[in-house]
DNA sequence: CTTGACTCTGGACCCGGGTCCAGAGTTCAG
DNA sequence: CTGAACTCTGGACCCGGGTCCAGAGTCAAG
């Protein structure tokens, strides 16, 4: 069989059929062919562009982000995917600098915590500002 | 004037009305004290408080984990203060680590392009499409 | 043929994190 | 005093990215 039923790719994309169809209604996926019967029936190049769009996902892509790359991939311009992936490349950058800065500040406070004694003695107390709701 | 309508508050703090009373709603704020019209007042402590929250906003935590941040400066003990610090901290690393991975990932696709020619030449797209690397 | 698993559709619902609205009351500068 | 600007409430709505549902039709193993 070299056509895949949905629940046949989901489960070989590990991904839920919903989402298949989600993708499908949004654009990300051509429309399916069908049976007679009206089933969808994916063929190799589908379950490439699928798995595709998991990946550029787990890399950090939004959907229209994904949407853009497979749009600039069958355009040949590797001018322009390079460019995305710079740009991606840098905003992951920025999003590691911000959790270091508070890394590093929340560890300095964590360093000079004493760890037992009165409230008014932890350094992590004193950083936090105003009352806690009730 | 030591204290502070909602709207001088959101101005100060560069956040919208609706957010404060959203959070307020949603337990980060304690519920502000009122004027006998019903009008929110606020001071010191929630100018600090809310910014407090804001900065950690921007720095990727979400609301709920904001608010065990928060919610470390009612605990007891120093002691499980300090350890609460310390689980944030090892949280923030993962994170860390996580966008790492991401982020090499894509470093060494983008320093594989060369950023012109035929798609065909480009690491990036042989990436996503799943070929093995030649 | 039967039966259980699969698939179809349109639409509702979920979560997070807000954002906007109407209609009524309040505050303040001039 | 007046009018503009502000604030109140409850509830509706938005986006992203799915996820679930009912009720009807289809497929395939035994």
């Amino acid at each position: 069989m070299t056509t895949l039923s949905i629940g046949e790719l989901a489960e070989r994309v590990g991904v839920g059929i919903d989402t298949i169809r989600y993708y499908e209604r949004s654009g990300l996926l051509a429309p399916a062919t069908r049976l007679p019967s009206g089933y969808r029936r994916y063929g190799a190049a589908e379950l490439r562009r699928l798995l595709f769009i998991r990946r550029a996902k787990a890399l950090g892509f939004s959907l229209p982000e994904v949407q853009e790359l497979l749009e600039l991939s069958s355009r040949k311009s590797v001018a322009s995917i390079k460019r995305a992936a710079e740009a991606k490349l840098a905003d992951i950058d920025r999003r590691i600098d911000e959790l270091n800065q508070i890394r590093h500040g929340l560890e300095s406070l964590v360093e000079a915590c004493p760890g037992h004694g009165r409230a008014e003695a932890c350094p992590i107390l004193h950083a936090l500002a105003g009352e806690a709701p009730r």
